[in-house]
DNA sequence: GCGAATAGTTGTATATTACAACCAACCGGA
DNA sequence: TCCGGTTGGTTGTAATATACAACTATTCGC
């Protein structure tokens, strides 16, 4: 019981450790785009059609904050809104080469900091991640 | 090596995702006290003696951000600031008590998340973000 | 002990966010 | 078909967070 407290403790520890790291980490990959502004256009990629206040939920932000936001990329000519009422989200071909540029850097250092990882190390790692992020 | 760069590829969706969502996770557990301001008396419970320095470089802010935050946390009386020029920080008993409660929480969270896991997985689990983290 | 570098604070402008009020579209039942 | 409730979105407003710049104080190397 005790050596499987500590493990959680460790897990925690890491988890909160990234968690903290993460956001100066991107901001810095991408100075032109706040993590916040990163993460929803990333979302709207992923997750084609989805509206803002499915964004709103995910990151529990105020939908008025949501609002602003997508206004911005819309703005900057990164994503794209349905006409009509409820609106159905869509990065244009501008957001998804930045995206996908950013993606690429980002696997790049990614693969740089697990060069010495063997292959099963890597899958399994990838695994677990999914797995705790499902919640399974 | 295409099945490698799927494997990175898939590591890095995992890690975005729990990253995007860390912050809205961590605000809604403890409404009382910012991401920001958490991660900051956070830091300085596992760091105890560091500078307002520090905490700017590892959070990628600015010294007077973070200045006001830690004034902030210090008319909470979480906080104690050393007299003098260079001022060593540390997380006063009251501090702590909140800390302590917070983390017991997170772990019980967490120790919920994980109960299907195996020992093994959950040390395996502990081992790789450590790596990865320490960027070995 | 002096000049340079480092640490911290404060003034100011901007950006982010929440809350509330509002508008528009959609949906079910009579 | 219409009407009221629900849902999605925008905008006004205030509070908060943050960066940058100017400044002060401390520390360090010589």
């Amino acid at each position: 019981m005790a050596a499987q407290e500590d493990v959680t403790q460790q897990i925690l520890h890491e988890l909160t450790l990234y968690g903290r790291r993460v956001r100066a980490v991107v901001e810095r990959a991408h100075p032109d785009l706040s993590f916040v502004a990163y993460s929803m256009l990333s979302h709207v990629y992923d997750e084609d059609g989805c509206r803002a206040v499915d964004l709103a939920r995910v990151y529990g932000l105020d939908k008025s904050t949501v609002s602003r936001q997508i206004g911005a990329l819309v703005r900057r000519g990164l994503v794209q809104r349905d006409d009509g009422g409820v609106q159905a989200l869509h990065v244009t071909p501008a957001g998804a080469r930045l995206l996908e540029g950013a993606r690429d850097q980002q696997r790049a250092m990614l693969a740089r900091r697990l060069e010495r990882w063997t292959d099963a190390e890597r899958r399994t790692f990838a695994e677990l991640l999914r797995r705790y992020n499902v919640g399974e």
